[in-house]
DNA sequence: ATCCTACGTGAAAGCGATTTCACAAGGTCA
DNA sequence: TGACCTTGTGAAATCGCTTTCACGTAGGAT
């Protein structure tokens, strides 16, 4: 209950050093004379001293801040996703004696205030996830921010990134069906705006395009993530091709409304129709039957940015990075 | 791509005024002449300048960081929740001016680093989840910490609490499904080592009560908040109470698990078996039928609970909130 | 006219750490 | 023994901002 802050002084002070000896012990220089140390040590824990960041941080210009920045026009909001991966990044930001900041806005609209709090000084490095626009992003690197990037962005981007493994997974997917003999392999596929909804559609089309099996549009219906519109596709699909017997649906949610149509149809899954999802939303116990679909780390994400975030901090100069994905055998495929 | 940082005192020299008028003009201090707060505006514009927060924070002793602490041993990970309370939190930050930062730690074990981060003069305020332990939560409001505790603490604790109105959805659910004809209602309860867990129990048994329905011990069963644990609960309860014919359950997912019990055994929702849940998450369109449930606006929690640990900076003295919940009726019940 | 008040402004003193620089003491080498 | 390092320490400057204080200056009251 001490209501008066203690200051480095007040340690110098008890410990009958100087100040600057304090300094030297917090940060650990091995040029202090041992009992110096425990000294000063002692009175830090008599005196329940913990230095002050801002002080720290005016002197030294490293804030020992991360900004993690999620575009609030995308609604993360009901995806677990989210928190998962936040959890990722503030774990690995704390093992590194990092503190996640966290900042919800709207990135499309070109936002001087983003712009402002992550200006150099303010932060030490940025994550950002899912833009769309690259802009606000790309002139923060220009400022010299370090920063990665969570989702892949545009080819053409320089920009530093970790993403999982989207086309690998989706590729695993669809072999899996294909291996299984379906031979009419269809696909409900994401929000093509987004690298993930791409990525994973494209290696649906690679991996049947390996098989031997012709690229078929009729095959393919698009969702945006949603059951409701996972059932939508599902439904279109079956009425242009009712000799479906296998489906890859880009994620769990939209293979949960693509089943209830199977079963509104009729049609036993995985016997007359396989499925696989994607992601392993609730491992997969998010329908009725066992879901086969394709795992990633999410929290790994996270946790990669975060250290990449770190490496860059500390001069250094990584590369992109992928994280493998795990296709899930369990009942639907 | 301005390398170099520019100060408050660049500034100063470029508009021709002193340092302490370009201080007061970015603090909106307004006895400074019109024409020279527009000089500085302009220096400000044009050089692109945005006030060092290190050195705010160092002389006025206000960090404008509220912690988010979220406790790393309770499984948040796949609980969509968590993204929407904690984005609730951060826009509501966001508008007053204010930055959160995210804990994840494990917060049952007496933790030192936790007290260190949260200490006087490290943020000015924080919000805690979910606990368990009040010991470090008590430690800090005692060190005089503004704080904020989402989710209902011990009727001990002399904390300030925001919190969804738990009982009352439980009791309009219960009521509900009464309402409806059921003559024996069931409930699958959730974890009650939680309050919401305990909260949604107890709002069960007072809404029979108050219908005239004595208490049957053999109508409630447990579960953990997933929906393998909703559907053994299920399962069990109709082993026990076939005659069984609307069910509350405490949260959507076990509704999830439960109603696929239901269907296993051949009973009609909600015909033969009613079912209300709780959480209204993606919408009630987690299963086959649209979910009759409770829903508690998560993301105004969050707010709610922001805008409450600024009141206390503030040196206001909030006192706790319970949010409302809205009962959904759809087609399970 | 004189005095007082009010207003706008700038000089300068911190806020709490880090870090450079100089210095004293002791050890080494010739 | 004297010159030269090495090593540990403290004094003091510094980071970028806010804020007190004092100082003109102008207007109002007497």
């Amino acid at each position: 209950m001490n209501r008066t802050k203690i200051t480095l002084a007040d340690i110098a002070e008890s410990a009958g050093v100087s100040p600057a000896t304090v300094s030297r012990v917090l940060n650990g220089d091995p040029r202090v004379a041992v009992d110096r140390v425990e000294r000063v040590n002692r009175a830090i824990q008599e005196l329940g001293y913990s230095p002050n960041r801002a002080a720290r941080t005016l002197v030294t210009g490293k804030t020992g801040l991360v900004a993690a920045v999620i575009d609030s026009n995308l609604n993360v909001f009901a995806d677990p996703f989210w928190g998962q991966i936040t959890t990722g990044i503030s774990q690995a930001l704390q093992e590194a004696n990092f503190s996640a900041l966290l900042m919800v806005r709207p990135l499309d609209v070109e936002d001087p205030s983003v712009v402002a709090s992550l200006a150099p000084g303010q932060v030490d490095g940025a994550i950002f996830f899912q833009l769309h626009n690259d802009d606000t992003v790309n002139l923060l690197q220009d400022m010299g921010l370090p920063l990665v990037v969570v989702g892949r962005p545009d080819e053409s981007s320089k920009l530093v990134y970790v993403d999982s493994d989207n086309f690998g997974g989706a590729v695993k997917a669809t072999e899996h069906l294909v291996q299984r003999g379906c031979r009419r392999v269809a696909t409900v596929a994401g929000n093509q705006q987004l690298s993930s909804g791409r990525l994973r559609l494209e290696g649906y089309r690679t991996a049947l395009s390996q098989a031997g099996v012709p690229f078929d549009e009729s095959l393919v219906a698009y969702g945006d993530w949603t059951d409701e519109s996972g059932a939508a596709a599902m439904r279109a699909l079956l009425d242009a091709r009712p000799d479906i017997d296998g489906v890859f649906v880009a994620n769990d949610l939209m293979a949960l409304g693509a089943m209830s149509v199977l079963e509104e149809r009729g049609l036993k899954v995985p016997d007359q129709v396989a499925v696989v999802g994607f992601d392993n939303m609730f491992g997969g116990r998010l329908g009725r039957q066992q879901l086969t679909t394709v795992e990633q780390d999410v929290q790994g994400l996270g946790a990669k940015a975060a250290s990449m975030v770190i490496q860059m901090i500390d001069g250094g100069k990584p590369s992109s990075v992928v994280l493998p994905t795990t296709l899930l055998v369990r009942e639907t495929a």
